[in-house]
DNA sequence: ACTCGCGGACTTTTT
DNA sequence: GTCCGCGAGT
């Protein structure tokens, strides 16, 4: 494999990186911590970095990069810009995982060694850690405390349960521990009960914290303003006082998971433990100069410091970019809603699944209340976090059935789709060696395609989208002729039954639904994927991603907790549902539901100026 | 039957 | 920060 020099080295794909990015790439002695505000290219620049390091030589085989994201897409999307660029034998070499996928991996890869009063048995299986089965643990020991409380005490109280200083923690998790190994058929663990034993493992076998140092020189940690304490208590305890080689990337500013742990002044607690050198990209490749101005207004409050971005996004519309919509009465600022995007639409100036409808809260109680306005104009509404069976639309598109099943789908419908060619291709190639270990015959892949999609062809050119039983056959169908074993393998989450059902349901029962309205089998897929169909989603579920055109939906104390300083994580969740804008954003507002906004009209004056409907 | 005060949920990801 | 439900008290 030939190696290029440093000096020689180029970023491939994009034209150039900024100056603070070369600066942040070549730092390979020293730990560092990149702030990277919105739209600046924070994967992207992980992507760099990573292929630098692989194709300089500069991380060498058999040493390997761990780049750790907190959401499954977020991993695969890394480690998928990785595989684009290096020589599989050097994209072997990065490890893309999320938090979770690291340290259950560790834990299951040394169970033996975890000091035996707190040693999980080996047939433990994952409890999903939801409020209810606290609670419900709660009610059983009738402790009085809360159940996001003990989720907390849970993550941050490091084992063994005996040395916790606080009494009353202790008095609770040791019980908390006993019952998840014992009360049920089998032993529970929690990702946060992962994290613990993992940590206390590392603590208690120096050996095995030395081969994860000597494995891994270089370690990347995406969104790391997001970083629990617990995730940080590991993360010092694997690599803390190391020669490992930190590159954290993340933007304090959209630092919105307080209330779920988030760990607070993480950059700053980061730099001092791990003597790193910070620095902070400039550019926002996403949004143009007039929202960039308004972003820093914003910006500026949450940190004074903040530098103003450089706007790298190009204005494509007229008028007004930003505002707040003041209506009478909240059947008003719904109509008006409604009435403006239906405009636009027709317009044609946007796609409906461009214009994305923000909330602070309660996603689907939004929807019920938009569906009936939208639908007289004509629109269709998108709740990204709605069920279909026990799974959400938005977690069902990134699913590995989906993005497998998919664009085997698209070749059936419409012969010609460049896009799902090269996607149907990737996704044999995946399945066949989902390591990457031998590369599957170029020819070969290019025959199963072809004649997994010739067969779909056939099937769905006879039969219209217009049954349901039509249309779940035909997803059936496609699972079949790609192979569901194959899936199921490569796919850990898909080793148990219940757990691939459930994806599998989700599939088809949303496959169905979009063949109620009916069309050709390509309007199907495209209602399947969203596309013509505004979304909406609070802002949380929105962060990472970018519209045209975003409307934040009741900009009123009732749904948005008070945005006077001091409530930093509500001004941050403001600048984050800001931020996801390219062109325009506009926040609407009813009389008669508080009056939260008079701090945003003196801190943005003319810049966010008040529309006001009728 | 009513008020008052208190506490909890809201916002989410992960094999 | 606001809403909702619950139990205690009138």
């Amino acid at each position: 494999m030939t190696l290029v020099a440093p000096e020689e080295w180029r970023p491939q794909g994009i034209d150039d990186l900024e100056p603070r990015a070369w600066e942040a790439l070549r730092e390979v002695e020293r730990s560092v911590c990149v702030t990277a505000g919105a739209g600046a290219g924070k994967t992207e620049f992980l992507a760099q970095k990573g292929s630098y390091l692989l194709e300089t030589g500069l991380c060498p085989a058999p040493k390997r990069i761990l780049a750790i994201s907190f959401k499954r897409d977020a991993a695969r999307n890394l480690s998928d810009r990785i595989v684009a660029r290096c020589a599989p034998d050097q994209a072997r070499r990065f490890v893309s995982m999320t938090f979770d996928g690291f340290t259950k991996h560790m834990l299951d890869q040394f169970r033996e060694a975890v000091p035996e009063d707190f040693r999980p048995p080996a047939n433990y299986a994952i409890a999903m850690d939801t409020r209810d089965e606290r609670n419900d643990f709660i009610r059983r020991h009738s402790f009085g405390v809360a159940a996001d409380r003990l989720g907390r005490a849970v993550a941050e109280c490091p084992l063994p349960i005996v040395e916790v200083e606080n009494e009353r923690a202790r008095e609770i998790l040791g019980p908390y521990w006993r019952d998840q190994y014992e009360h049920f058929d089998r032993a529970y663990l929690t990702f946060a009960m992962i994290n613990r034993l993992v940590d206390y493992m590392l603590r208690t076998n120096p050996g095995i914290r030395q081969a994860l140092i000597s494995t891994y020189p270089y370690v990347f940690l995406d969104e790391f303003q997001d970083t629990t304490t617990a995730q940080y208590d590991l993360v010092r305890t694997a690599f803390g006082r190391s020669d490992s080689v930190f590159t954290a990337v993340g933007d304090d500013k959209q630092k919105i998971m307080g209330w779920a742990g988030a760990m607070d002044a993480a950059f700053v607690r980061f730099t001092a433990d791990f003597r790193a050198r910070c620095t902070a990209l400039q550019s926002n490749w996403r949004s143009h100069e007039d929202l960039v101005a308004i972003q820093h207004a914003v910006a500026t409050r949450i940190d004074p410091a903040v530098e103003h971005a450089i706007a790298r996004g190009r204005r494509t519309v007229d008028g007004t970019i930003a505002a707040i919509w003041e209506f009478p009465t909240r059947e008003d600022e719904v109509e008006g809603l409604a009435e403006w995007i239906a405009g636009k639409v027709e317009g044609g100036s946007v796609e409906p699944h461009d214009v994305a409808i923000l909330v602070r809260m309660l996603a689907n109680n939004v929807e019920d209340e938009l569906a009936p306005a939208f639908t007289r104009h004509g629109l269709i509404l998108r709740n990204v976090a709605r069920n279909v069976g026990t799974i959400a639309i938005q977690d069902l598109l990134a699913e590995e059935l989906t993005q497998s099943l998919l664009p085997f789908l698209r070749l059936g419908a419409a012969r010609r789709n460049a896009d799902a060619w090269a996607a149907a291709r990737s996704v044999l190639q995946w399945l066949e060696s989902p390591d990457g270990e031998d590369e599957i015959a170029q020819e070969r892949a290019i025959a199963r395609v072809e004649e997994i999609s010739k067969r779909l062809r056939v099937r769905m050119g006879r039969q219209a989208p217009d049954a349901a039983a039509n249309v779940r056959g035909v997803g059936r169908l496609a699972l079949r002729e790609i192979g569901e074993p194959l899936i199921r393998r490569a796919t850990p989450s898909y080793q148990r039954d219940a757990d691939f059902e459930r994806v599998l349901e989700g599939f088809l029962l949303l496959l169905e639904e979009s063949a109620e309205l009916g069309g050709t089998w390509n309007e199907v897929l495209d209602r399947f994927e969203g596309i013509g169909q505004v979304p909406l989603m609070t802002v949380h579920k929105s962060k990472g991603l970018e519209f045209h055109t975003v409307i934040f939906f009741g900009l009123d104390s009732r749904s948005w907790r008070s945005l006077q300083p001091g409530a930093e994580e509500e001004l941050k969740a403001f600048f984050v549902a800001l931020t996801r804008a390219k062109q325009r954003a506009f926040f609407t507002y009813c009389r008669g539901r508080g009056q939260p906004i008079e701090w945003l009209e003196e801190l943005l004056g003319d810049l966010l100026p008040r529309v006001f409907f009728v």
